[in-house]
DNA sequence: TGACAGTCAATGCAACTGCATTTATATCGG
DNA sequence: CCGATATAAATGCAGTTGCATTGACTGTCA
């Protein structure tokens, strides 16, 4: 737990720095670009990032406000919607990428080879199953 | 990331759900309780915790509020103060372990060996460096 | 000594999160 | 088809966190 959250303390400051939205957002858009011109239902992102299902409404109140996501109906079912990140949204992602790839490799993979990323990769994915 | 996150949304719930306070409150509490009858500063309290300097000053506050810790003006210094935990945070802290282990060990230590767990630590050590 | 820079801790305000509830729609059993 | 129950998403309110600043004191150095 120590670790992580040094890291997120880390990855944060380093954004913040650099003028860029927190890290919420790069993941929320990352999701939403990979999901590609069909979009995501809130709550598929929202298991996605493992956010309280209040949160990932504000979130993406956020992220639409700010442009980078539309909410579009959903056609088969009335009570939802449709999340698409928009051009500048992918465009935000890109702008975010370098500092977020040089947070990662000073603040993380900075010291671990790549055995070592796939020994820890396998024991973090054993305590989740 | 995404498991330290699931583990701590896990057993913050299994917390709540005892009617106890959160995490935070047992991770000060044991490392006053470790700093014994000559107490910690809050700075040095903050550090341990990885806890913003306001965010730690008002853990404190609730602790304080709650009676679990005091705080006595410190003789070295007269700008600090010297936290101590109290007799009913010391039970608090018996009163929230058996919660806390049985939550650590169903969503973090089942599945993996005592192997494992020396190689994530040692994995996980060499990040923070 | 006494200006000045540095450190310890608190705090006002804005943003965010947690909790409970609400609104709207869907699904299911009879 | 209807009522009951379930799911999707938003929201009011209280509590917490982030940010910037402040107040109080310490240590340094001319």
């Amino acid at each position: 737990m120590r670790v992580s959250q040094y890291l997120l303390i880390r990855v944060e400051a380093d954004l913040k720095s650099a003028g860029l939205p927190p890290l919420s957002w790069y993941d929320a858009l990352l999701e939403l670009k990979r999901a590609g011109s069909k979009g995501l239902r809130p709550f598929q992102l929202q298991r996605e990032m493992l956010l309280a299902q209040y949160n990932l409404s504000r979130l993406v109140e956020r992220l639409v406000k700010a442009s980078y996501v539309e909410r579009l109906p959903s056609e088969v079912d009335g009570r939802g919607q449709i999340l698409r990140i928009t051009r500048s949204g992918r465009d935000l992602l890109r702008r975010m990428w370098p500092a977020y790839e040089a947070a990662i490799q000073e603040h993380f993979a900075n010291g671990l080879d790549s055995r070592d990323f796939r020994e820890l990769s396998r024991l973090l994915s054993k305590i989740r199953r």
